[in-house]
DNA sequence: GCCAACGTTGGC
DNA sequence: GCCAACGTTGGC
């Protein structure tokens, strides 16, 4: 079953452009350190697609992610506690879909983002997936790459 | 094992 | 800059 995911991130710390220049090959997602997170982390495999979400200034879904390393512990952490995957850009969403947009979307209320927003690694449904790639401008549902 | 104190995240 | 949510730490 092809699950999908949400990771955030601040866009100072780490942005979707620092992420598309990277390219096909990747760039390992670290500094996971909450438990929920990385049970969701575990759940991944190749070829999984994620939403990247810009938390604090950005507060929207700016693109769309795959996973192209399933997890292997996570090289920044000292106790080896948590782990990381790689994940590739796809392509972006040519119309980002703000925070905003998806508090006010009703079908969207159920959404981790709202109802668990300090979550930083989160699964979506697939209708969820769906609808907000539509929202963003994509009518192929992030795969026609 | 409980719980107060504290730190971090992230929206506003 | 503030504050709510929530996870972690440490004293008891």
């Amino acid at each position: 079953m092809m699950a999908y995911w949400l990771l955030k991130s601040e866009p100072d710390a780490w942005s979707w452009d620092q992420q598309v220049r990277k390219g096909a090959k990747g760039e390992p997602w670290t500094g996971v350190r909450n438990h929920s997170a990385k049970q969701n982390l575990m759940k991944m495999k190749t070829g999984e697609r994620a939403f990247f979400y810009h938390s604090g200034v950005g507060r929207a879904i700016v693109g769309i992610l795959e996973v192209v390393r399933a997890p292997y512990p996570d090289p920044t952490d000292p106790t080896a506690t948590f782990v990381a995957v790689d994940v590739r850009a796809v392509e972006p969403l040519p119309k980002p879909v703000a925070l905003a947009d998806i508090k006010a979307e009703p079908r969207l209320a159920e959404m981790a983002l709202l109802k668990h927003s300090r979550l930083s690694v989160q699964p979506v449904t697939a209708a969820q997936w769906k609808l907000i790639c539509r929202m963003g401008g994509l009518n192929g549902g992030g795969s026609r790459l």
